[in-house]
DNA sequence: AGGTTATCTGCAATCGTTCTCAGTAACGAT
DNA sequence: ATCGTTACTGAGAACGATTGCAGATAACCT
């Protein structure tokens, strides 16, 4: 009942009790000492509170995990955050950084991490994180999650089989007989933008389609940046029959473009996502999608690091791989003859 | 280009430049001295970071700002999250906790949370949170946002209007003739499971409509709990034509279970939503909610904190209150004529 | 050159813990 | 009564930074 303004010391504690704050100390980590009772009530009394930082100082550990993503508001992000929440366990805790898809934001706040966390789970901007040798240098154990830099191979990581995934979504068009087969991609500097357009090719290249560049959008994994793809998509001489869209976010723009122009899907188009959506199934009509666990991605790259942070930091890199599946719905079919009609007569 | 794996501490870099450690610290706050270069030098090449621990410890301040919400998988509080983040600044991070919706979960964290960080923005899990005082006597500044505890007015808080979002979903399917309006709600024990409860009520007294006990579902702001009570509705004898649905996810619930049982919207029955979706639009039919600005709220939430630190602690607690509007897409349609024949039929 | 001021510097205390080390008290065995 | 053992205790040194104070140096003026 004392005053909760001015900050309670553990000395405060002792002197109240009339024992040495190494006392108190102990009482609080659990060893067994005399006036155990007293001490309690002058804790509850006193509302003491141990510093956090003081503790931290002490003891060289913060009990905070870091988690940095792209955008916490993409449902994949929030729930890989989730996934990695749920395993942290009872001593530690997760400071998040949304970098907010910007360069600047992400160099700052990983700089700015230093001593207040006992680790990095990180899902990268690019690739090619400023210089090769910067997160050697960081000093900070790190996780890679979705995503990887350059010389990503020396850390643990917890990545999506991309190329599987969009192999598959490409294959799958390819047995419903389109040829015809479009993709908009993510940034090729990112992991899951590069794999992905490679799984594509590879299936395109399989199926024996000669992969063409009009049909490769690059774009950025955003929904406006989906959109876009799709109007150009749509706009080209022989429009694709088919399109796979390698993200949620650009896919959900993909669908407002073609609700937008009118185009039936999949009717006139068959659209096939990457990422599921709590909502596909209430689309008309429900989405097709390459779905995996993201939740997962997240408790074990939190694994991961609670792992090697227990070893005391001595764990050579992890590299684990999350498994994707074909999610059919009723986004895909078969490509309308009037089409392959209407399409050939303008390829000649 | 030392080893990156001991700790670089202040007096290492005060040792290698020949100064004493208050010199560094002083280059290190801006201060003019006399060997910059050489420190700058040394600096880069010990690889040194000031430890935030020591810093925190002297200072008093950790410069990181909780954040805790019941459930980041929920677009809502993600945006409210990214919200906040935006606003935090330079020198400032977040810290999140995700409770799961739990409650142990949500005391635990908070009672982990003293000293390792400036201050709380929280959405309670509840009203009546751990008896009045808990708060009072928390000594850490807090700002409630979307949801308050008993004793919130002595704190600041940023809320919606969720009493004249629910009367302005009512009175919308009142005006389109509909009668028998159910509400499938939220907790009462949460702020807006009550005010949205209250403004479902005040609107049909107001259109002379008598509420029914039938018509009102308490439900959990779960998809799994709109499923259910849409599934119950459904299920009464005197079906409702028209539902409003006081979440999101509670309404992809309902949409999933109407699609389930093969209802159509809004040909039998009308659904209008609380919280916009990013894919409300492509949905079929495209969803009618009322909407609010989330981000805002975070960022709103995050500005009355800043304030407050910034102010050392002294300013009155203020209330701010996000306006919500009434989005009109497809899913709210007349009665049927022949569902008001059938169902007066039954009432007598 | 001497005096005055303006800058810069190092010493040492401090923040709130934890932890080592040396010590004391209690108790049973001799 | 003495000794050994067990079980707890307190003093004080860390942890790595910041900061008030007083002293040192440099710069400037006459």
């Amino acid at each position: 009942m004392e005053d909760a303004l001015s900050t309670v010391t553990i000395t405060d504690v002792a002197k109240r009790v009339g024992v040495s704050v190494a006392t108190i100390s102990r009482y609080l980590s659990g060893f067994t000492v005399r006036n155990e009772e007293k001490i309690r009530e002058a804790i509850v009394e006193l509302n003491y509170r141990p510093s956090a930082a003081a503790r931290n100082l002490k003891s060289g550990r913060t009990g905070i995990i870091a988690i940095v993503v792209p955008d916490i508001t993409n449902p994949f992000f929030a729930s890989i955050v989730e996934g990695a929440e749920s395993a942290v366990g009872e001593d530690r805790m997760i400071l998040l950084v949304n970098t907010g898809d910007s360069r600047e934001r992400e160099e700052k706040a990983l700089s700015q991490l230093f001593g207040r966390v006992d680790g990095v789970i990180m899902a990268p901007l690019t690739e090619d994180e400023q210089g090769p040798s910067f997160f050697s240098q960081f000093g900070l154990p790190i996780v890679f999650v979705d995503r990887v830099t350059k010389d990503g191979e020396k850390f643990s990581s917890v990545l999506t089989d991309n190329a599987k995934g969009a192999q598959l979504a490409t294959e799958y068009l390819i047995s419903q007989g389109h040829e015809k087969i479009a993709m908009i991609g993510g940034p090729c500097s990112t992991t899951p933008g590069k794999k992905r357009a490679d799984g594509y090719r590879s299936a395109l290249t399989r199926g024996e389609i000669a992969p063409l560049d009009q049909y490769f959008i690059e774009s950025d994994f955003s929904e406006a940046g989906g959109y876009a793809a799709m109007c150009q998509l749509l706009n080209i001489d022989a429009p694709p029959t088919a399109v796979f869209v390698a993200n949620n976010l650009m896919t959900i723009g993909a669908l407002h473009a073609l609700r937008d122009q009118g185009v039936s899907v999949p009717g006139e188009i068959s659209i096939i996502g990457f990422d599921d959506l709590e909502f596909a199934e209430l689309i008309s009509p429900p989405l097709t999608v390459i779905a995996r666990d993201a939740r997962l991605q997240g408790s074990q790259a939190m694994d991961l690091m609670i792992k090697h942070l227990n070893n005391g930091g001595a764990t050579p890199p992890e590299h684990s791989m999350v498994d994707v599946h074909l999610v059919e719905r009723g986004s895909c079919a078969l490509p309308r003859q009037s089409q392959k009609i209407r399409s050939n007569r303008r390829d000649h």
